[in-house]
DNA sequence: AGCACGCCGACT
DNA sequence: GTCGGCGTGCTC
């Protein structure tokens, strides 16, 4: 029996394939490209192991083309990390292993250059160019070479034409191309002083260097997280070694990419799914050469590989977008966690809105729990207060004492920010002759009217038809917008306050690259406007002059179905409030409401966020839900509502009888039709991870191998961040 | 996922 | 008589 090589493969099946190792070769080391025959044509794959046999007969197995590269790209930490999430996220081996590879890598092409492109003599170069046997541009370029290497940009200024004869001079053997890394600039800006709390944090987690120890980093907004963490990545590459910064998909604005390069120069790369592929490439293979440097990334930065590292920090920890929602579902702050336990370095998740897991894991002393009490640059904590409108008459969804605390932070020359997490000028269009509202034909759900462009537009499925003038039931024309969306309040706030700027900040405000930054520029710096917007405003930027925040959709989100609805509602009004206040002008922020005694608010208003969040851990603790369960969630959708009823009922019978594990369901999504496909799912839960783990592989293959499984398309969510 | 093979409808 | 619909099976 050959040793045979495990090779992963970027298709969507639970498995590995075996091959032979090359014809010439013994074996390929575990991380390597290899191209490989598969069905009929051919594939680039990664060698995950090496096997004695294969389960397999020989004479199926064919033989490894070859190896892509002169070494593996994947080192044993990334190997065994990326095992780990497969395995936990139920991934496919393929689909994970070559996941972790930007696209341009799992090409079988040669791996992109990094740094510049150089030129050199070789030793026949040498002789040539002594014994003088070319000349022209030849001879000339030997003789710019005979000092020493030189960079093409160099060559460009000093011969122009060179190229030409470089390409001559290479093919007789007489020269060669290389690299070479582009000096490494220095830092240009200073580090600020740190205060007392910032100090003991950066202090506290600097002493758990060189091994693995997770830290809740909880600091209040405007708190100066950001300096700690500089700090922190300062250290890392003091010592050599490198950090990870991991933010969420909108925490990535230009302004914290030119944070970093301020302060740490070229060593800093940014790794997010805008970059071209070329580049992303070049930043992950710069990653993979170790040394003192910093990688700035989203979610899909977790899969870097990182030789040198030494820290590992994951910015406003609590965001969902670090769970993936498609494909394979991974949690980037789990792994992150995995990966620095892995490594033996510090982890420091940091958030001024820690997720109750987080809180849970700090509780348990899993996590040790670091706070930053205070607001930097002396700034005063923002004055939270309910405004109840029951009763009261709202012009276009905004109260009177709100127009009044508009009016009177406008009359200082201050500014004030309008937050309502819903775009759109209206979310329903209704006939007030017949009753009939605009509904999606493919979602069952309401479309969101958009004045400007004259649409009605379903934000579910993106589908868009023009709005009607005139009622399609009964001919009638008293079509009413019903409730209210950025861009009516955008309309509405133009109309009360003609005399200073409002801007609008949402999806549809800022689809255009920077439009983000362009429209926060357009402010006066210093004198009053108006900021409309959904949850984008809530992070990111400072507004020094911004000191009345007001939320006015807080009651949607007060009776969700959704058991973590109360946690996001609480950090998003936490996170939009800190956006008040910041530099030395004192903040307000103001919540209206038709629920002023609902719990949630009166203990968010009275104790803060520190203790609506144990109340909130006390009650999933009460009802079983996470963190102190284990949720998987089976997804499945299709055309019919038969189908993935058939799907669900032979999917639960498939399951192995276990008591340690409760089923809910089949039952339908909470959005049970979406992009004209029925959506129903399957919730299984246990108060361990045991019983799970112990069923969901059976489980899994069980699934796909279910006839009507083929009818539908299903997906397994380990630890999923929302039940849609 | 791709990509074959394999049997039943509307066309040169 | 064929071109092509997508059901079913397979990929080391």
């Amino acid at each position: 029996m050959p040793p045979v090589l495990r090779v992963a493969l970027p298709v969507p099946l639970p498995r590995l394939f075996d091959y032979l190792p090359p014809a010439g070769a013994d074996a390929v080391a575990p991380g390597s490209r290899v191209l490989v025959p598969f069905g009929r044509g051919r594939r680039v794959g990664i060698v995950i192991g090496t096997a004695a046999a294969s389960a397999l007969p020989p004479e199926q197995l064919k033989r490894v083309i070859g190896a892509l590269d002169p070494a593996p790209l994947l080192d044993a930490e990334l190997l065994s990390s990326l095992g780990w999430a497969a395995d936990y996220w139920l991934g496919a081996p393929g689909e994970v292993f070559l996941h972790a590879l930007p696209q341009a890598l799992r090409e079988a092409k040669p791996l992109p250059s990094l740094g510049a492109e150089t030129w050199a003599l070789r030793p026949a170069g040498r002789s040539a160019l002594d014994a003088r046997s070319r000349r022209g541009a030849g001879q000339a370029l030997l003789l710019a070479l005979a000092d020493g290497v030189q960079r093409a940009d160099e060559l460009d200024a000093r011969l122009p034409g060179w190229r030409a004869a470089a390409r001559r001079l290479a093919a007789a053997g007489l020269v060669a191309r290389g690299e070479a890394d582009a000096p490494p600039a220095p830092a240009t800006s200073a580090a600020p002083p740190l205060n007392a709390d910032q100090q003991a944090a950066v202090d506290a987690i600097a002493a758990a260097a060189g091994a693995f120890r997770p830290f809740l980093l909880d600091g209040v907004t405007g708190s100066g997280k950001t300096e700690v963490y500089l700090a922190l990545i300062e250290r890392a590459l003091a010592a050599g070694r490198q950090a990870l910064l991991l933010v969420p998909e909108i925490g990535l604005a230009p302004q914290t990419v030119r944070r970093l390069r301020e302060r740490f120069g070229e060593r800093v790369d940014v790794l997010h799914s805008n970059l071209a592929e070329g580049e992303r490439a070049r930043a992950w293979l710069r990653a993979r050469r170790g040394g003192a440097h910093v990688l700035l990334g989203t979610r899909s930065a977790v899969f870097a590989p990182l030789p040198d590292l030494g820290l590992i920090v994951v910015d406003e920890e609590h965001d969902t977008s670090y769970k993936q929602q498609e494909g394979f579902r991974y949690h980037a702050r789990d792994l992150a966690l995995v990966r620095a336990r892995a490594r033996g370095v510090p982890i420091v998740l940091g958030s001024a809105t820690p997720s109750l897991e987080s809180l849970a894991n700090a509780a348990a002393g899993r996590y040790r729990h670091l706070r930053l009490a205070t607001r930097a640059a002396a700034a005063r904590p923002p004055a939270l207060r309910v405004l109840d409108v029951r009763g009261r008459r709202l012009d276009h969804g905004l109260s009177p004492a709100l127009l009044a605390a508009l009016d009177d932070c406008l009359g200082r020359g201050e500014q004030a920010l309008v937050f309502k997490n819903r775009r759109g000028y209206a979310p329903v269009l209704l006939c007030h002759a017949c009753g009939w509202h605009a509904a999606c034909p493919r979602c069952d759900k309401p479309m969101t009217l958009h004045r400007a462009r004259n649409v009605l537009a379903c934000h579910h499925c993106g589908g868009e038809r023009p709005a009607p003038a005139a009622c399609p039931e009964c001919g009638g024309t008293a079509l009413k917008p019903q409730g209210h969306g950025t861009e009516r309040l955008e309309e509405a706030l133009a109309t009360r306050f003609p005399q200073v700027p409002v801007v609008r900040i949402d999806r549809d405000t800022t689809r255009r690259r920077d439009a983000f930054e362009t429209l926060l520029g357009g402010l006066p710096a210093d004198g009053a406007a108006i900021l409309v917007g959904t949850q984008m405003l809530a992070k990111g930027h400072d507004l020094p002059n911004l000191t009345l925040v007001a939320v006015v959709g807080v009651d949607e989100g007060l009776y969700s179905v959704d058991f973590r609805a109360g946690e996001r509602l609480a950090q998003q009004i936490v996170q939009v409030a800190g956006r008040a206040g910041r530099a030395r002008k004192p903040g307000a922020v103001w919540l209206q409401t038709h629920h002023p005694d609902h719990p949630l608010l009166a203990t968010l208003l009275r104790d803060g966020y520190a203790a609506l969040a144990s109340a909130m851990l006390d009650e999933r603790r009460a009802a079983q839900l996470p963190p102190y369960a284990h949720m998987v969630l089976l997804r499945v959708q299709a055309a019919r509502s038969e189908q993935t009823d058939a799907f669900l009922a032979a999917a639960a019978a498939a399951l192995p009888p276990d008591a340690e594990l409760r089923i809910s369901g089949p039952m339908p999504a909470p959005m049970a039709r979406r992009a004209g496909q029925y959506r129903a799912q399957l919730l299984l839960e246990a108060d361990t991870r045991a019983p799970l783990r112990r069923a969901l592989p059976a489980w899994q293959a069980a699934l796909a191998a279910l006839p009507t499984a083929r009818r539908v398309r299903w997906s397994l969510d380990v630890d999923p961040v929302d039940l849609y």
